[in-house]
DNA sequence: AATGAATGAGAGTTCATTCAT
DNA sequence: TATGAATGAACTCTCATTCAT
């Protein structure tokens, strides 16, 4: 996990409001702002344009100056989304010293990734519907991230050769789900509001069927 | 994987429709049937009861004599759904000669599943929003067979021994990303318009990963 | 003049609100009505579903229990126009005694309907854009009654020999702009707030004009 | 038709915009033209403000400098089409021999226009709710250059003695609908994209019912 | 002179739900 | 038991126009 954390990023990243001037691009940010935290407690089909422009404090026509539907803004909340998540977890892993660290350390940072915005997670696993393309790309750059990490780590011997795509996938599902389970449905909510963080027990049961999934050499 | 292929289950059948006639059951079953099919081609909100009710053949009046809410029938419809890939997971698993045979079982019944009802899994994972309880009671529900049989399994000296329920979850989501990548979005489409079915190197290699994550005894 | 005067229309005059309730007969009905008005004060654009709704006293989504869009209704509106102004046009030349008598009568019943009804008939004129295939049926059915009628009198020797779809449509095109220009535009308003009619001398010119055109026999 | 072809003219060409430096000129210039653009591909309602300032390369700001109101611009480029379009009859008819040359003369300058802006002519039409004074102005200037040339004729004892006015709106409607009828709703169009021409014995057919109509010796 | 950000009212349409019959 | 008529609020999106810079 100490390759580039961004494979399979178009290199663009001028977004189409690169020209806006000051003003406009404060304005842009903060409707991007207001529909993440929308997005995220409602849902695709629930949050609306209304919501999210009154909590950006502009007028509905305003929005489509940024953006040409809910639809586009959705969809590069995910890219965003999309780019910390792997930021997370690229941190996560670095410096470790050993496969087995690496691993652990990725999903540790994928879910302190996952306890800091609980609740935007959550629409992407709703995306299959709202924007298809959107999410299958997400899985798709996580998975690749992961892949050349795996390939490199079985040229090294660290890890049992294998499918690397099939096994990237097999981990983001496991993330993905003990996630759900430990943070955002936890039962045992911090008493501060924030979001419960992944018990260390579950972290260590699950890096230990990791690392022996993987094979990785003790 | 032995185990009872019911477990969590509330006792009650009964419905609050248990009491009427046969034509009104008969009636109930169809709207049942068309919010299945409605629901899987459209997801939680594009569905509508108008599109239910027009393809099982009733007024929409008559739809809210049998559920009280679009949300009941949605709830009921996971809740048939969890009993279904259930029982496809436990079928899968039966008559195993080994743990190994048994753990790999289980993910092809479940890949069987999601295969002859491709659209229809999407539509939990974007339950989220529209009824958090069912989706939550899906899971659970997985996870508490799945935790049995990891119990008995541990006992036995089959599997290295380990949290059931991390355990458990972490195998669904495997399950569930997989399933998602190699069905749902497949990009080798059967030529006779079915949906594909897991490619077998991609059942063996989920199977090996699993088998060692679990400390399969070989 | 003395045939058809329906040509060119379906048979089907079921419409597809035949199996609708008394009670939904009233509804839909009090929707064209009011639509006609509408439609007629403002134009295609500026009408909108909720005057439509307001002036008929019902709900905006009860209008689309029975047009399935503004279109729909516009289009109604404008076959039924045609039927209308059609039957005016055969009744004014019913009854003649001569070619020449038949087309001033034809003339006369087309201006009179232009008369009860004069805002209604500007909305065809603007339908290019609006519903260009509502539009072109409108002129192609009165076209065809033209068309046979002329055929008919030119077998008879009663008018010049000529290309009877070129004359119909040179026929129309002087009603229409006669009609504009001398009721719906004219000075010269009754007091009593309805349409002016068409002056006599000018209906006298244009029969003039157009039996001289057709070479009638006098 | 050899008479002033700008009558009902104001003699103000000077616009509010006389005192423009050339670069504003320019911009206005370009504003017009765009304008006539998107006016005729979409009609008065759907084209707008927006497109026309894209189509023009300038800014919304801009065009309110230029233009009082989208009703203004719509209003100027009217008159300049009915300007265009008498020019054209004019020419069609100049150097004819006799009456009846010149009659089929001014048709067929009407249709040459009608062919080369099949598009734009049509906006006249729904103008009606538009802009109706510019609508009105529209016909009346070109009932009165054809009103003063039939005067001429009827001195001349060339056509029958008849109310020219009535006789000016007739002619009128016999173009525009054979027109509509023969070159915007043509079912022939030319491979080259450009819009069909008038047929030929259209024309013929045409010309002989004018000629019959104004009693033209022969 | 020219820009482009911002507005806000209004458009057509959808839909879960209620209720008199 | 079953119907279908009716609702009304909500939706996304458009657009002529204004105004500070």
């Amino acid at each position: 996990m100490t390759t580039d954390p961004w494979p399979g990023e178009q290199p663009t990243m001028s977004l189409d409001g690169a020209n806006l001037h000051a003003k406009g691009l404060r304005t842009r940010n903060s409707l991007l702002q207001a529909a993440e935290e929308v997005f995220a407690e409602s849902g695709w089909e629930v949050a609306s344009i209304v919501k999210i422009t009154e909590r950006a404090g502009v007028s509905q026509g305003t929005f489509y100056r940024y953006f040409p539907s809910k639809r586009a803004i959705f969809d590069e909340l995910i890219d965003d989304l999309n780019r910390r998540v792997r930021r997370s977890m690229a941190e996560g892993s670095a410096g470790a010293r050993s496969r087995a660290e690496a691993e652990r350390g990725g999903f540790e940072g994928f879910f302190r990734f996952t306890s800091e915005h609980p609740a935007l997670y959550r629409i992407i696993r709703q995306a299959e519907f709202a924007s298809p393309e959107a999410m299958h790309r997400h899985y798709e750059r996580i998975s690749i991230g992961y892949r050349e990490a795996l390939e490199a780590a079985m040229e090294a011997g660290q890890i049992a050769a294998g499918d690397p795509e099939v096994l990237a996938y097999a981990l983001m599902g496991v993330g993905e789900l003990i996630g759900m389970r430990w943070i955002l449905w936890s039962d045992t909510q911090p008493a501060d509001g924030t979001a419960p963080s992944i018990p260390p027990h579950v972290l260590d049961e699950v890096s230990r069927f990791v690392a022996r999934g993987l094979g990785i050499a003790e």
